[in-house]
This record gives C-alpha cells, sequence and structure tokens, in this order.
DNA sequence: GCCAACGTTGGC
DNA sequence: GCCAACGTTGGC
C-alpha cells in the first residue's frame, strides 16, 4: 500500500466535479511526463491512498481524499486526433501513455499549500520542494498519515 | 500574466 | 551524447 499526491487543475477537473461523476471516479487522462506515468504503470496498486490537489488555481491544496481505483492502463486520449493530448507517435499496439482510475472518498475542508508549508513535519513533502512540477509524487506514510491526523477536518 | 524551474527535442 | 532552444508547469 502506498500513498501519492495527484495534483488537478479544478478548471479541469475539480474535487466536485469528481464528486459528481459515476463512481465518483475518474480516469486520471493527459499525464505527460515519463516520471508520473512510471509511478502509475509501475507502482500504482488499487487502493492506494491518494491526496487529491488542486494546482494552478486561486488556492491551491489539498482538497480531497481519493484512492487509486484500478491498475493502469492505456491512455485513451493518446488516441485521439481531436484531443490536446494526442500523440502521433502512440499506436494501440504500443501505447506510450498510461492512466490509473481515481475514486474520491471524501471531499475535505481545503488544506493550502500555505498551510502544508507551515508544518516542520511536511518540509520534506516532495511536492512542496523547491521547483517540483511533478503532477504525481510519493507521499510518505509519515506524511499521510500526519495530514489525516493533524490536518484534515473532522 | 509573469517567470523560475524543469523536461523534451533535435541539430550537430 | 551534448546542449541550446523551446514548451510546460504552477505558484505568485
Amino acid at each position: 500500500m502506498r500513498y501519492w499526491l495527484m495534483k488537478s487543475e479544478p478548471s479541469d477537473v475539480s474535487v466536485d466535479d469528481l464528486a459528481n461523476f459515476p463512481g465518483q471516479a475518474v480516469a486520471w487522462y493527459g499525464v505527460r511526463n515519463y516520471q508520473a506515468r512510471n509511478f502509475m504503470r509501475d507502482q500504482m496498486q488499487v487502493g492506494d491512498g491518494v491526496l487529491f490537489y488542486h494546482s494552478n488555481c486561486k488556492v491551491p491544496g489539498i482538497a480531497g481524499i481519493a484512492r487509486v481505483g484500478s491498475v493502469a492502463y492505456p491512455d485513451a486520449t493518446q488516441f485521439d486526433r481531436n484531443s490536446k493530448y494526442f500523440d502521433a507517435k502512440a499506436t494501440p499496439e504500443t501505447p506510450r501513455w498510461f492512466n490509473v482510475d481515481v475514486q474520491l472518498v471524501k471531499k475535505i475542508a481545503l488544506i493550502p499549500l500555505d498551510e502544508l508549508r507551515r508544518h516542520p513535519g511536511l518540509e520534506r513533502m516532495r511536492t512542496l520542494q523547491r521547483g517540483n512540477r511533478l503532477s504525481i509524487t510519493p507521499v510518505d506514510p509519515a506524511e499521510w498519515n500526519f495530514i489525516l491526523k493533524n490536518l484534515v477536518r473532522k
């Protein structure tokens, strides 16, 4: 069992969007970074914990608790000529991009980025490091536990 | 909208 | 295989 932080731009898929999807789940399409792809393809297991993070928005931060709902499978958007995620070098026989499904466990009161930065226990969190841009990062169990115990309002 | 940081591409 | 140019991310 691993833990992850996954960024989504709320203008694309917000935690409220996720809550309204069938099964409160979404295919995590559009990842076009090899490191992030490899995390999904090689390491994620059904049931892994996910911090659902709102990025590139007015108040970035953790907006929900989610779980990995499927193992990775080819990202359909790479084959769709009308998608901005279309990849001419990918074929169904040799897909290049993969995604898992992410399922909401519960929406939480937003934990803003600047609050995350205030806690010494989280200062090594990968997503808080300077220059980090990865949309999917591993979360240490200690960090996960700290956040759920101390920062998620009951 | 700016721009620092980082990843990818492609010429050589 | 180097690295300059370019594109993207994402906080601010």
